[in-house]
DNA sequence: TATGAATGAGGGTTCATTCAT
DNA sequence: CATGAATGAACCCTCATTCAT
């Protein structure tokens, strides 16, 4: 019996290889730049086979997201039961996003790509839906935070959980946004580092929310 | 003697034409989905005769980013003098900027990817300077805005303009990308109007700025 | 076993096939005259087809140089020893060459080509540095003649080798240039075979060197 | 009267500069490396008037190569008449050949390139003609120069003057071209200067004429 | 005479994708 | 499961040339 998960043990192992190339070339290139080719050729594997197990390139793409995303998630997991307030679990949140995605900012090129495309392309490519259900998962914890917060009174209550919850993550994505285009005018220019653009978009958020 | 003026107009109207094609394009495929082909076909025109009027493809994306943030400016800049104070000034700017790109999201796209590109690859395309310099007075009217504030007691004491006119911009950055990226979401899931979430957004900039 | 030898057998049948379509269009056309699109057409193959076996334009043209001297230096080998002295040999040489461009001019055209090109041009592509490698070995054996018939005798002591086989090469170039470039003149004006200058330029060769 | 012959000066004029600037072109880029654009750019013309003095961009270099044996044959005509000997007017001509190509290596390529146009093209364009005229010219100037030398004993009297006009142009032509296309190898490899391969090269020819 | 504007035709190259094996 | 070979479609861009003015 052991052969057939030895089989399959393999084939997610390729699988894992083939999404780490492409996360390096997506890093170097963007994702647009990244080609098949350059994929196949450095996890040394043949064009042709990459198809057997990403149904085409918007597949392997949306595999990128989906892992990021599963990569966040854990780290939203992480240590999320003992925060002193809701307020201070959102902005925890916020804090472990932009952590991660400095640390890994490919995942935030291949999200950003991953949104800019119509629902209509999206729902074909089996990855696309499980990417959206962690999205949703994510965001469900961040309203979940938000309500606690109103809760224990950290949060002020006059506001809208579901506007304000799409506030915070809009907030946080501009922020990135910014961080990842403009890092070199931020630094050589302005002289800030990214960690303080960071600093002042949380303390923003938490004297908007309290 | 006004045949040459006549003239003049007429390849300037051609030049608009070509940019009128080339946003409509991008508003339906993005940036990198628009092809040089696909301009000239919908203006009618021979491929090489684009050429004529813009040196390439990347120049093109420049003329409509440029045109885009000349009309930005432009609403900036009306009506810009009677406001009672610094932080009005500064949100009417944020507000202004959510009905321009609601109205135009071809131009958010546009300058989006053109934030992408590396400052190397820019600096060779004739209109990526002068779209560069509408885009530091737009950004310096915003810290003006701040510093104004600061004066008359609108906006606190205790932030530091230079970080803050960032974040402004990321936060309405993030907004707008939200609004677009998401749009349908918004209004079939959640039944939100972008016209909700921007006034959230300006309350939000508004309690922290006080 | 011999299925992958098959394999590899057919691949070299269809790169063959390649250089032979470039080697007719280079001849109707000259090298630059010569496009892809034509090179896939006379192939009946995709024009992307192309780039599977040959890098770009120029490392076809290469390749077809390359064929053209291994041919040339398969010719000067055969039947190679038993000169009867240097000056025989080198005689021999220039007739072998003269045989050798005569019965296909197009490798003198696309030699020509290749030499125009600057040492830089000339680097980056695959076949041209074995190309250059033929090119110096056929130089040599040159040389090695003249020395081997300044040692027996047959060829006066009192000259460079060094210069005398430059001025070898350029006479035997000379002449070949001329009789593809003015073949019609030549034949219907002059009346004078390609052949009988060929013997001419061989008998001033033998004049000078003895 | 006089306006009607101002026109025509200036329109020599006019005409002159455009070949000045194709020959710059030609010598920076070769024949085919030329574009009309350019040639328009360099003389401050409108691309299409370069259409009205030549008829195309062939013929406009056959007007460069006309140009550049008209030249070449006003430096043969000086000082033409006291030469010792036939022999010695024959490589007087030769290394009057070398001395202008290696002053005005365009002339070279130019005419190369002409000379490897089919007969069927050349007829066509109006300044073929005359260069042909002057071309045969030139080599009427060397066969009375080698039947002079025949006459006057410096040159054997066993040879057909045809046939050796032929063998004496390609020797001069091939040296050349073995100059121009491997002038660094020559000078940086083989430490050998231009000067010195033309002096073997006119030796040579003495060698065997005498 | 001179020009600005336009164009058809084609250049080389690359891409994601799909077969037969 | 994996591959080598192939392909159609498109890419951006450039050229010599020709009009109407």
């Amino acid at each position: 019996m052991g052969i057939k998960e030895r089989k399959e043990r393999e084939k997610n192992i390729r699988r894992e290889e083939i999404i780490q190339a492409a996360k390096k070339l997506i890093a170097k290139l963007g994702v647009e730049g990244m080609t098949m080719n350059q994929v196949a050729a450095l996890v040394e594997l043949n064009k042709a086979t990459l198809y057997l197990y990403f149904g085409n390139k918007d597949d392997l793409i949306d595999a990128v997201v989906h892992e990021g995303l599963a990569a966040l998630e854990k780290r939203y997991r992480e240590a999320d039961q003992p925060y002193p307030s809701g307020l201070a679990r959102v902005l925890a949140l916020m804090k472990k996003s932009f952590l991660f995605y400095r640390q890994y900012p490919i995942y935030f090129y291949a999200m950003n790509h991953q949104e800019r495309r119509t629902p209509g392309e999206r729902l074909n490519t089996p990855h696309a839906a499980k990417a959206d259900e962690i999205a949703n998962r994510l965001f469900g914890t961040l309203q979940e935070s938000l309500r606690q917060g109103q809760k224990d009174g950290s949060i002020r209550s006059d506001i809208d959980v579901k506007q304000v919850s799409l506030l915070t993550y809009a907030h946080t994505y501009g922020v990135m946004h910014s961080i990842y285009s403009k890092k070199d005018i931020y630094e050589d220019v302005l002289h800030l580092e990214p960690e303080a653009i960071e600093r002042s978009a949380l303390e923003l958020m938490a004297y908007y929310l309290r």
